[in-house]
DNA sequence: TGACTTTCTCCAGTGACAGGACAAAGAGTC
DNA sequence: GACTCTTTGTCCTGTCACTGGAGAAAGTCA
């Protein structure tokens, strides 16, 4: 099959395409009620989309009072490979040129095995998607890994949690191995556009995505565009200080944040717990697997462990106290709350908007809304389809 | 005199007024370098200037090796007005065109007496300053205010250490009494945009400005533009949590790093060591004038005072370990310090760089300088004119 | 059936712009 | 001083992007 050869001619087309990609089908009179381009040149533009068959005209729509229009929609043979690369498991997904999911797996994985391991492992699920009919090829491929990314290059950067990936030029061996563009970046920064494609971000312009899962990251959005700092690291908030000469932490400073919360400490916090007796139910849980996770302490808080709840409430507080500086500092409209940890649900955001609305400012917080993502473990494969996406449609 | 009437009709025009603002008289030929369009049209466009009045040409440049160019340069005339209104005192100066500072007034004032009576007391300055013939009028004003402003409006808001100004029309009120334009803002983002143009952060595009006076407050930039926050508070520092349940702060809130190091704590911290009998030279300058201020501390330090330079180095501590975590989440370029309290300079500095060095992840900070700001208090008043001849230089 | 609406296409006119030819004005060279 | 070369600025023409209007196509509604 024909992969998307071709790219947008100019800042025109490359608009319409986005506007094709985050509206759906649309007529050619909608189109130019959403671009300051008359109809006739915006009919030009739209014919030479059609001649490079990145968009296509199927059929009428029904009519409104008048003449029916043709729908014009994106090439329905397009497909995006949306990969999400965790600390502990892997998401990949296919979409379609509208960035909505056709297929997705999810699967263990373990990122300090290395680059070569990993990514095996992701070009064998991405086949087996290919092999189940969602896809002939992919036309592009978003990657997203748990660590700073130097984003032109694609290339990530002295990553705490994975060091076998420094400089492993992540964005050129994938291409290759996936004969199509490829474009890498944090695994947070994903999460945030993905939120802000599909999710509760939609409207938003400056806000804020805290992702709580093995470590704690946040992606910075500014003016509806990812900002990610002078080396590639801005949002790195796990190594914030909490407590001086506090608990000592993997990067090997003190205090920071993820010593004190973040699915790999409450975990072993509730490990702890279990063993000294402070819980029964989380010893019981101990028992039947042999090890905890932050999934076996939600489960003991919302059976009403006191325990569980009450380490979870310690975590947000901690949390949101660095959230509360960092709405201080940025003043962003929105605050979202995403990652694997968003299992713990209302207590944890409970003790974090008490946090935040204690703290700061009234001004800054005064209409500042602190939710839960809504896409869960799809907003980072979204973000990944999304990234590549905004890439392809650019003027060449 | 004739005023600046004129606007630039179109983004060329605009661009090149930037281009000879910020690189001051300029051949056609050097102009056509620095921008993307053929010589004709920029002479069109030149010539279009021209007849405005914005810019004019005044006699030759030397020749070199051929046909001898034209100075094209900003009017002459041009003059903005640029305003730095801080807690206990205001800054007044006129500067050209090329955002030149030609005269400049510092006076005493208490911003708590509101706006109706500072604003006859700014007036006044820039009377002076016409007086003294520097100016005939002005094209065009910038205010900086020590709180936040909604900026589209030119409104503060909710201001905590002027309570009076809350929601005073400051832009349309003072366009009224200048008879030009006006732009206003907080007075750290005008910090900001004067290291930016004339001082230490030329070539920055993200970076934070961190600004110690009476308050503590941080300009950010992104991409070479302010970022102002949702709700036109961003970089209100000031009153982020550093003790939990720490020192009461004016604000109403507990343990705010300005209860514990700013410009104000500082005088009363020192006060407090005086009276206490801690330090012979702050005791002997509160003898002196009854009352102690930043700059007291700084002279008993620079005498080598231990008491004054724990002070110093204790507060810088506290700051330091702020910015760490600021400069974690937002990967800045360069910090720059600025505000009166820098002149207790390297004492400061070191304590501050000691905390972000330790504290930050090494990524964030390998190639991070922390540098006092060069312009110190004309920083405020360059950055106001250039706010407003951002404003005047953009199309119409 | 006629009036009206909506969508799309076609065409001519306008204006922005590039690029080349050319003029002006100097420096350096023999 | 004549000549060449360089730099700067001006003029002109052709091209292309774009707008706006006329009109055709295809529908709804009374």
């Amino acid at each position: 099959m024909r992969r998307m050869t071709a790219r947008p001619a100019n800042a025109h087309q490359a608009r319409l395409l986005r506007l094709l990609r985050d509206g759906g089908p649309n007529s050619r009179a909608q189109l130019g009620d959403q671009i300051d381009l008359s109809r006739s040149k915006l009919a030009v533009e739209v014919d030479r989309l059609l001649e490079t068959g990145l968009v296509v005209a199927d059929g009428l729509a029904a009519s409104r009072g008048g003449r029916r229009s043709h729908n014009i929609r994106l090439a329905p043979e397009l497909r995006f490979l949306g990969v999400d690369i965790g600390a502990t498991s892997v998401d990949v997904a296919v979409t379609n040129a509208e960035l909505e999911v056709l297929g997705h797996i999810n699967q263990p994985l373990d990122v300090r095995e290395g680059p070569v391991a990993v990514f095996e492992q992701v070009l064998a699920m991405a086949a087996k998607l290919r092999a189940s009919g969602l896809a002939e090829g992919f036309d592009g491929a978003g990657i997203g890994v748990p660590g700073p990314v130097r984003f032109p290059e694609g290339v990530p950067v002295a990553p705490p949690i994975m060091p076998g990936w420094d400089g492993f030029p992540v964005r050129e061996a994938l291409s290759q191995e996936l004969g199509c563009p490829v474009m890498v970046d944090n695994d947070v920064n994903l999460m945030a556009m993905g939120e802000q494609h599909a999710g509760v971000a939609r409207s938003a312009r400056d806000f804020l995505c805290v992702k709580i899962g093995t470590g704690i990251g946040c992606g910075i959005v500014v003016g509806g565009e990812v900002y990610r700092g002078t080396t590639g690291s801005a949002g790195d908030i796990g190594h914030i200080q909490v407590e001086p000469d506090g608990r000592q932490c993997a990067c090997g400073n003190k205090g920071c944040l993820e010593a004190y919360f973040s699915g790999a400490a409450l975990a072993r916090d509730a490990e702890e717990a279990a063993r000294e007796g402070r819980s029964g139910e989380l010893a019981a849980l101990l028992e039947a697997a042999g090890k905890l996770s932050a999934a076996d302490v939600a489960v003991a808080a919302a059976a009403g462990d006191a325990t569980a709840l009450d380490l979870i409430r310690e975590g947000g507080n901690r949390t949101g106290q660095v959230i509360a500086s960092l709405v201080s500092f940025f003043n962003p409209g929105l605050v979202v709350i995403g990652g694997g940890v968003t299992g713990l649900g209302h207590t944890l955001l409970a003790a974090l908007r008490t946090q935040v609305y204690r703290q700061s400012l009234p001004l800054a917080t005064g209409n500042l809304p602190i939710v839960l993502g809504e896409l869960g473990p799809t907003a980072g494969v979204i973000g990944a389809a999304r990234l590549i996406s905004d890439h392809l449609f650019s003027p060449a």
